[in-house]
DNA sequence: CATGAATGAGTTTTCATTCAT
DNA sequence: AATGAATGAAAACTCATTCAT
């Protein structure tokens, strides 16, 4: 009558070894990142490793996931808002602090490297469409409501509004002098005079 | 008996490596580009490799700095010039334009990759510090002309430049959609508005 | 508290544990057949198998050990009969009947295959000692009848009647051609005439 | 201008390696011969192991494929004979005293036992076929020169000879008291008096 | 110079086995 | 008894690099 699954533990464990990996592949790349050194990061013998990721890759796509996850749930929380320029700046402006964990730079150039993989590609193009999807519908109401220009297509916006977040990010990780929380407001102000046309 | 060297050959021999490198590079990424697939690319034996260069990273390393002599070169033709503005669009366009070649974003991403390798990150930073001194006397002159916004301080603006076209590399070589010569004239216009502020 | 041992749950426990070792090892092969394999055929968890075996290596053992008590029981089944030649091709035949299970073949192959481990080399030697045993009694009887050859000792002849039965098995394992059913009447013509002389 | 690239060399180091891994497989089973052991017993190092067989199981299926183009060769040498039950005499005899190289029965087992990889089964189909193919047509000589029994078909009379050939090799191996040199020539008789009906 | 055979350190992954529940 | 999460030793294999020819 034993019943040692225990999915809150297992939740937790795996967790625990997702953040290991988020840290440790930042530092080192993915190469760089060997499953003995994540291991020892996150205190488990590597048998434990493949009990809850059945590769190394795996537990990439597992990081991937969580953060396309995480982007679909900020589309959640904006619900109800009714100014949609406020509502894109607010999206770019978040992202934009992500930058300040300096784990999320060195994972995206880590995982980026490895973009060869089909599935990590795969993986990257969804956590992308995420952002844009979220983005989407927020620059279609300010385009109707004539806050948004119109001589640029509502996706194409949005592939913009990805770009400057991307080279933000991509800056942050590259150039010591530029900070994530120095630029980030003219980010916003470009990202909006952007917006305006 | 003595065997002298012949400067002609060598270079063209080191060249052929460095092409195939950056193919390979940009196909599978930094671990992916064997030193055997590099080999098989350029034709010839692994032995030969290595009397061009001490290492892959060497490799990887010497493809950067003709990078940034590159840019340099660039800065060089722009003498005699007498339209900041009109010179940082062309810069700024020009690297667009190199988007459109499929292997430089690829290798972009591989290299930055393993930029945990302090070689790596160093030479990336040439690379970047590069751009923005080529932009950075344009800037200055444009801002004493009153063609360039003073409201951010020039070195600040070249990085911003830099930005920007960081971030079109990503695009074009993430999104399907999103293609170097489809979105050029937008990227320029965007840095005009940027720099006009 | 005493939790009083229920032998036969034990013991059909431990039946089901050896029927489902069987099945696997034949079918992949002493390395191919992983506990999880074994524990998933027969429907129970990696911590009961070893409540039962301590070791794979003792499962093997507890599987031969079956055979061979099964051999003994063969034995005396056939206390009372009166023609040695008659009962010595009941005996090879029957053996012949069992590589009609296609388990068999695939177990024997799987278990020689680790002969080299000490344990395994003296269950199977004793599994042959078994079978030799069983015969030797009634090639001697048979001898002394003059209905069974002199020129070779008896043991000796046990041996061959084991080459017989064991160069029978192999081909049905290996050969799609030679099955158990179709063949086990030329065993049986071709063991009497070696016993003729 | 250097020619590196010695045929003979390179066939020279490939049989020591096959040399070594059929004493090893032969000595510790497929598992147990761990490539550090072969390249240990073959003095290399595992790089080179890897140099000239792709998978450890590539090595055992040259060392099989070497057996069957030895049996092929075999029939070749019987050219010009025009005793058939004398030629499949001596083919029978000679597989026989394969069996007093001791690392023979060892390596047929080993083999045996990972008999569930499919390139294996393959390899080991063709050799048995190869043993057939050689004694079929000595087999049809003699039945029509009346020397060889009539009533079963040549190609089940083939398989009978290598059951027998079969069943030697396993007992030799498995049987102290069972030996190459004592037993052929009632080997030699048995086959003999099997062939004649 | 050019070659490719040889090397062995280092990597991911597997799997029998242990043990707390 | 029964479970399955945790373990880590061991294995196959990869690949940058060296060096004799």
């Amino acid at each position: 009558m034993a019943r040692t699954v225990d999915p809150r533990r297992h939740a937790r464990r795996r967790l625990q070894i997702i953040d290991a990996g988020l840290s440790v592949l930042a530092e080192r790349g993915y190469e760089g990142a060997t499953t003995a050194a994540i291991c020892r990061r996150a205190g488990i013998g590597s048998g434990t490793f493949f009990h809850y990721f059945a590769t190394k890759r795996e537990l990439v796509l597992a990081i991937l996931e969580l953060g396309t996850a995480e982007t679909h749930e900020q589309a959640a929380a904006l619900d109800g808002r009714d100014d949609p320029v406020g509502v894109l700046l607010d999206l770019v402006g978040g992202w934009a602090a992500d930058a300040a964990d300096p784990r999320i730079p060195g994972f995206v150039r880590a995982v980026a490297g490895v973009m060869h993989l089909p599935a990590v590609a795969t993986a990257l193009q969804a956590d992308d469409r995420a952002q844009r999807e979220v983005l989407l519908p927020w620059i279609e109401r300010g385009q109707a409501a004539g806050e948004v220009r119109r001589d640029v297509p509502a996706a194409r916006i949005a592939s913009w509004l990805v770009l400057l977040t991307g080279g933000f990010l991509e800056r942050v990780a590259t150039d010591d002098a530029f900070t994530a929380v120095g630029e980030r407001d003219l980010l916003v102000r470009t990202a909006e005079s952007f917006l305006r046309g």
